[in-house]
DNA sequence: TTTCCGTAATGACATTTGTCATCTGCGGTG
DNA sequence: CACCGCAGATGACAAATGTCATTACGGAAA
């Protein structure tokens, strides 16, 4: 300790899979400049941990129980201004890249990268800098902007799950010629052959 | 060194998330009993490394391209019978389970254990001995054995990115109304409402 | 041997879904 | 103001799907 080190980057980690948020503690506790501050196992608990540890960075996973990690961040966003955020993730969607980035989500990375690399990240984002992982953005950017209106995207994604018009038209209290109408053009922009495959093609490119 | 400790239980790790496998690789080194001797990224990876290094436990993760954690497992027992092999996993689905211990897996924990826990799993699996998250144990015990004949499942299996009835049928070579017969009586059997929900039913399950 | 079950198919029928034209009303925009 | 796009709805029609009865064959079990 020569006294005239810099204050080290206040970390918190949220991530549900134990084994990973210990491993990665772990490992960035090895960097002298790096101090992970708080750990957290669901949104909800992230959201506590940071309002009492007050850190500098939020490393959030972007599937957790409770809250996933865009919704920690939008929380986190206006509860504490001062704390960047970033996400860490194992499936990289081009949809949840667009919604993380309306958080003000400063970081996006998949779980494919190395400790160091996440290490340096996080000194980026901390430094006030962003990092988005080429390959995702890429994706999102050759996904593009959503063809589907608001209407069109609520009813598709009621349909996703499989349910028939009736119980689609009752959730979204409209009529069931209207929802097949909603339904038929989503299909046709979307090219697909049925509603079924429309509601997969549109979740996949982030469109819903 | 006193010179009269076992020799080390050699591990293989194989995990696509290069962040984890970091991680876990570091963690387990700090168990002395225990020494992670080879590590891959992909399931034919694994299935080089295992070969190369004869590990005594090889440590699967359920996803990993090319091969899941299951096939690279069911390779490895004809190919390396001395080496035990167990999964580790995100998401645990009863299915997986299920075909896990088909393909004589000795251990199945998901990724919420701590690197403590897991260490000590791969000593029981080392030893001979199986565990299974009894979580997971139960899932698959209350999903019971499926109630679906063979061509339903696999019909199912075909309907379940959404094709229509004429594509299933040429996938499966039956006739279009032989198909709708199976998925009919399928989704009676499910007590679904449309082929669509049974399939997701099904999977959920680990009927498919 | 008879019976049961799974596989495979066909035909008939009802229901659901997909597609289209058409109508109304609202809020922007040139 | 006229025009356009979106929300919302209706009716009609075609196509896809779900349901059921029925037939046939082969293997396994009683």
């Amino acid at each position: 300790m020569t006294g005239n080190e810099p204050a080290p980057v206040r970390v918190l980690l949220a991530d549900d899979e134990h084994l990973i948020r210990g491993a990665l503690a772990a490992l960035l506790a090895l960097e002298d400049d790096l101090a992970v501050v708080a750990q957290a196992a669901s949104g909800p608990e992230a959201l506590a941990m940071a309002e009492a540890h007050r850190p500098d960075v939020a490393v959030l996973d972007l599937q957790m129980p409770g809250a996933d990690g865009v919704a920690v961040a939008t929380s986190l966003r206006s509860r504490l201004p001062g704390c960047r955020t970033m996400i860490v993730t194992s499936h990289g969607r081009a949809g949840h890249l667009k919604r993380a980035l309306e958080a003000d989500v400063r970081g996006f990375v998949p779980k494919t990268v190395s400790a160091q690399r996440l290490a340096e990240i996080i000194r980026a984002v901390h430094a006030g800098n962003r990092y988005i992982d080429p390959e995702l953005a890429a994706d999102a950017i050759s996904a593009g902007d959503s063809p589907l209106t608001a209407r069109e995207a609520e009813v598709l994604e009621y349909a996703e799950n499989g349910a028939p018009i009736a119980e689609i038209a009752v959730r979204a209290s409209l009529s069931p010629g209207t929802v097949r109408n909603y339904l038929s053009s989503a299909t046709a922009k979307l090219s697909a052959e049925n509603r079924h495959t429309a509601a997969r093609i549109a979740r996949a490119r982030g469109w819903l």
